[in-house]
Order: C-alpha cells, then structure tokens, then sequence
DNA sequence: CATGAATGAGCCTTCATTCAT
DNA sequence: GATGAATGAAGGCTCATTCAT
C-alpha cells in the first residue's frame, strides 16, 4: 500500500470468497429444514454464512430463487446419474442379470439418503407441497419420472428376459421405491437419538433380497 | 336493540354448536394441508367453518393447540384400530396362515390411505417436522411404532411358524409399510390431475403379492 | 344466548366510525404532501389518524391504493362541477357575455386554490409524476383535459360573437390557467410565514382584468 | 500510487477527471427526475456517469449532498443572466418601451424551459418540497424572488412612463410568469408523446400580446 | 356466544453508505 | 483514485391474537 505495490493490474481477483452461493445455500438448506420454507428467516440463513441481511440479496433476488437453485444443484447430479443409468440399460447390457442391475442402481440412490444434504431437500419439498405445488411438480419432473422410468425399464427387461414374473412394473417399482422414501422421511422426520442404529446397508440388502425373491420367476 | 326486537329468524339457525370445534378442525385440516402450518391463516379457517376469525379463539388458544388437537383425534382411531389387531393377532388366532393376517392390516390401513381426512394428517406432520418435532415424536409414539410393532409381530408369528424365511422382522415390516408411506407422500405431493389413475387395490395386491412371495419360505 | 337476547338482528350496526377511510385519506393526504408519496410512511399516516400500522391495511390494500383513492375523491366532484358548467355554455347561455362566463369559472376554480385539501391532491401528483406518471395521466385525463376543453368552448364562443380578438384558444386558455397553477405551486412549494399576504380574490381580479382586456376586441 | 506504478496503459485512458462531477451530477438530474428524489439510486446515477456506486461518495458526500450542487450549479447562471437583465433596465435603458423590455425578458426565461438541464431542477425542487423545504428556499431567494423583482422593476417602469396602466406590478407580475411555469409543469409532468406539437415560441408571443394589451394604457 | 375492528410484532426486501482491496 | 462487496437501518405489508360491543 505504501511503496509501489503492483496488484494494479490483477482485474480479477477481487471476490474472494468465490463460495459464497453455496455458503448461502447451505445455511439455507439448514434453514428450510429446520423450520420450513416460509419460516425461515433470510437473517438466519445469512448468519450460517458469515454475512448480514442485505448481503444474500447480492447472490439471490429472493427466497424462492435460493429453493430453486438449491433444487438445480441437487436435482441436476441425481437425474444426470439416472439417466446414464438408464441409457446403460437400454444398451445392450449384455446379459448382466436384471436382478443385479436393480441392486446397483437401488444401492446407488440408497446411498444418497445418507448425505443429509441431498435428503434434505425433498423433505423441504414434501413439506411445502401446499404451498409451492410448483416446487413438487419441477422435482417429480426432473428426478423422480427420470429414477422411475429407468427402473421400470429394467423391470421390464428382467420381465421379457424371463428372469422375473409378469408383474405390472409400474406398481412393483414403488415397492422398490418405497423403501428408499421411507427411509428419507423416517430419517428426516420421526428418527431419533435414542433409536437404535439401523445400518442402511443392510436394510438396503434385506429389502432387495425380499424384493428380487418375490419378483423371481418360480425356478420349476 | 334495546328491547325486545322479535327473534322472528331464529328459529331457522343450522348451526349445531356442539359441533363447531369438530367444523373448525376440518377447516384447519384442509389449510394446513394446503398452505403448511404457517401459511395457514386463521380466517381462511374459520371461513371453512362458516365462523369468523375471532370465534375460533372461543374454542381453540392457539393455532398450533389447532394442530394438536388434530393430530390427537386422528390418531386416536387409528391407535385403536391397530392395538385391536394386535390383540387379536397375540390372541393366537388359531392357525390363519400369518400371510393372510398381514394382508389384512396392509388392507385396512391402506384403504385409509383414500381418507384424505386421515391422510392429511401425516403429512402435516413431515412438513413441520423441523418446527415441531415434538408432533413427529407423539406421532411416532402413539401411530408409528404401535403399528409397526403389530406387523412385527405377526412377521415373527410367520417366521416362528415356519412361514416366513428367517428374516430381520424390523427390517422387513420397513419394506411392507414403505409403499403405504410412498403412497401418502405421491398422492399428498406428486399426484397431478393428468396422471393415470392407479387403483389403490390393484396396487397393495400387487405390493402384497410381491412382498410374501418373497418372504414365504420356499415349499420343498 | 341463554334468555331472549334480542340483539341478533342488527347486521350492520358495528363498524363505529364510519368515517374510517376518510380519517385516513386525511393522514395520507398530510403526510404524502410532507414526504412525498415514497417517502411517507403508512405508521405516520396511521397515527394521523388514531390509529395503528395494521388497521389501514383494513380500508385500503396498499399505499398506492390510498393515493388513487385520494385523486378519486378529490376529481370527481371537480370534474363534475366543470363539465356542467362547459354544458351550461354549450345550451345557449342566452347573451351573457363570454367574459362573465369566463370570469365565473376562474373564480370558480380558484376558490379551490384555498383549500388544501384540494391543491394538495395536484402537488403531490406533480411531485411523483416520475414515478408514476399513471397518476399524472388519470389526473390530466379527468381533470386537466375538461377543464381546458370548458375553458377553450367558452373562449371559442367570444370570438365566435365578436366579443374575443381572433387569438388561438388552445394558447389563450394557458394564459388563462397559468395563474393559477402558478399559486397552486406558490402556496404549495414557495409560499414562507413571513411573506405578505395577497388575497387571492384581488389577485384574480387583476388577472381576469388583463387577460379580458388582452382578449376583447377593440371598441371601435 | 506513490512512487513506480508504470504508466503503461495510462495513455489510453479517456477519462478526464475533472470532468467527473459534472458527470455525476448529469445522471443524478436524469435520475432525480425520472424517480424523484428518494426513488432515484446512487447506483444509476454512477451508471450515467460510467461509475461505479462507490465512486460517487469520493465527489459528493451523500444523495442530498448531489442535489444541493445541483441546485447551485443550475441557479447561478440563471440568477446571473437575470441580474445582469434588472441592472440594465434600472440604468434607464434609455427610451426602448417597457414592452419590448418585457418581450425580450420573457422570451429569454422562456426559451430556457425547452433545455431539460435547465427545467428539470425546479421541478425536482417542486416534487420534493415537502421534504426539503431549504431547497424550495434556497431556489426562491437566489431565482425567483431576483427574477421577480426584475420583472416587477420594468412593470413599475411601463407605468411610471405611462406605457401600462395602473396595475399592481406584484399582481401583473403573476400572470406574466404564470405561463412560463404552467409550460413548465406541463412538459414535465402531464405532456405526453401523442399531444399536438405547440410551439414555444408561438404560445409564448400569444401569451405576451395578450398580456401587453392587457396592461397597456389605452390610447386615446 | 359471535363478531370483526384493532393491534403490533415480525419478516422480506431495498438501498444509502462504508471500507478493504 | 476506483471498485463493489458488505452492512444495517428502514419501511411496506401480513396475520395471529385480543377485546369492546
């Protein structure tokens, strides 16, 4: 500042924090969980991140744009993930068995629910339905037709493949599901401290073991 | 105003006042569902119920003593219902195959899945979760874990009786009950109007089908 | 409820003062006039009125509102006087000379001057006519333009009956009701304590003199 | 800054600094009148002038600050022009008719309304004279008070020379500049894109013919 | 019992102003 | 000088709750 302190001409390195957005967005992910999308408090949020008020509105014109955005940065990974899963399907999988395929992809999301930063999300979602139906339709949109179709279409193969019985796989993909949604709201709404630890992996095993026995064409 | 102006319009008053707390809670119900607990104004309440915004207060203190009272009077049939079952299945109910009793309760609380009075209330729940998780924990106490530990019950019945395979009960009764929850949460949240209408009959027999074929232990 | 209360049948005996409303235009007129229409606060206009923040909200929805409500109140009767008078002029006012008429209408007009509760109504329009220049545009519609238009008839008629020098109406009129624009804007903006007093009826009196003579058609 | 920061692209740079308030203060009137004084943003004003927000604060030390200079800067060439104009009319302008005198000093002030540099500040001060009555002070003593005056001294003239008629020179003085202030209220406020087109120059002769014969002593 | 006018705390959002770089 | 990120006071508006009638 003195002397002859050169850093004249670095026309871009003013912003340091280069996070603040997902600063933002995790205090506000913090926020909507705790106490829902209309109770949420800006100053709140802002304070998660180090910052005032009126500093959040630099980043995002509103609380509904930072749900948005917090939905799109969720969202865009899960239905990237899904749809390359399905693609890998539709292409010829050799003759990896059905069975296995849903295993990986059911093992795969399963997984996410254990990342409170994704499972949070829906939950926020699930608890402004009322309010912000348009929040509920972008999700269902963007991840939950995607994760479906992609598993019924393995379900169908296992179903063509004769590998299980003739099912109707829209109905029996939400028993797979359910499990999945199950575990995000028990987690996310009715477990607690004192619960006895229930280790996903092993409930993700049980449940596909009951699953795949009761789809399974009958040897003979 | 002073005397005795005739009560000449009196006679034809509807209004039955022993039932307005049960008419206010309708019309809470209907708003919490469709705006969350804090979107829901007291006026659009009391409208549902034919009263205005003060009256309300005649009958309940508070907006969130609404919610309580609500979660207690659904509840409450519900809490019985399952306890009944329970009792009847402990009653050892001579030698009804456990695949039949299981498919039984999985009816009887999912046709009240239809019930939209009933279903409302859950998802009031996960919505709030964050702001009043003492909701979620007399929820959990008073519904959840009753009904949970009915089916876990019988699910050892069956495996005691060499029904079922040996399986984790507290796993498996996660898989039976994971389309129920599945099913409130898309009819609460997902369902839109142009979907195709699936029959919650089909659905549960399917589900129901899939879940003992795959927990019944193999004949030989 | 218990005997024969009698009172049931009064509909519409509540809301006390009636005058509610105007209570309030009177606040928002004072403080929009102090401040500005931006700059007053609805907390200022309450107080004028007796009353706290939330209750103006009962009677108007919004501080814009106010304002449109408060150029309604104040232009129509204006309006009102004015196209009767323009339709008097068109019905054939017998012979009473052109400048009686015009001599009455000024006089008319200006006796509004003295009413702030008048004048304030266009001061505040022209102090947020960049703002919102829809108010500006409401006022000149319903205002401005019939009064000209009464104005430039009556002026036409003079010279029509050789009462006028042949002088272009449309610029005359300005001449006209310049004056008093300019003490709407002097009273309002300019006028201080200490400055010495001009009746406003002698200060007419000179204007319509000049203007008359200005206009009238040489003896001859 | 002090010592070796290398002049390499200085060369290029177009700014002048100097010119910086002037900058400044030609968004500032721009936006003053466009939103008036509370709506207008520091951040705009620096976007007229190529500047950021912060810039501003090293020329002006606040909003109010701005309008103040803007003021002084407008006001001293008017009050300039109009002294010079009463001082050559005191110096007995030998025996050219207080008409023509008149004639020329309206059309001076006139022609002035059609420069929106010019007109904009008395109509910025109109709009927020309930907030800044200093303004409206400071603008009456330093324009409108010398202006006055000026034209109050000829009218004096024109009737100690028995041009004009025995009018009260205070009262005349009004409906001269009446039309001046009305054009300027117009134009800036109510004028709107699809009205006839009038020219200035011929509203301001009719204005002036209608005044002189109004005021002139007949002849006879 | 019922009403609905009144209250005032609370929150989102804006923007003048500051200051580290 | 210049920048623009950050601040925080301020204000419009909402709505749960109270209370006079």
């Amino acid at each position: 500042m003195t002397i002859c302190e050169v850093p004249e001409n670095e026309p871009k390195w003013r912003r340091r924090p280069e996070s603040r957005p997902d600063d933002i967005l995790d205090g506000a992910l913090i926020e909507f969980r705790a106490r829902g999308f209309v109770g949420a408090r800006i100053e709140d949020i802002a304070r998660h991140a180090g910052l005032s008020k009126g500093t959040v509105y630099l980043y995002f014109s509103s609380k509904e744009e930072m749900l948005k955005e917090l939905i799109r940065r969720t969202v865009s990974p899960i239905a990237e993930r899904l749809k390359m899963i399905a693609d890998h399907v539709c292409d010829d999988y050799s003759d990896k068995p059905s069975s296995e395929i849903l295993r990986n992809m059911i093992m795969l999301v399963g997984n996410g629910l254990v990342n409170a930063r994704i499972s949070a999300i829906p939950l926020v979602i699930v608890g402004e339905a009322g309010s912000f139906p348009e929040h509920a339709d972008f999700y269902r949109r963007e991840v939950i037709d995607v994760s479906m179709d992609a598993l019924v279409t393995v379900i169908k193969r296992g179903i063509d493949r004769g590998e299980f019985k003739a099912i109707e796989p829209h109905y029996a993909v939400r028993t797979l599901m359910g499990l999945l949604l199950m575990q995000l709201i028990w987690n996310g709404v009715f477990a607690r401290e004192k619960d006895p630890e229930i280790p996903i992996g092993d409930l993700l095993e049980t449940h596909l073991n009951i699953f795949l026995d009761g789809v399974r064409m009958p040897e003979e």
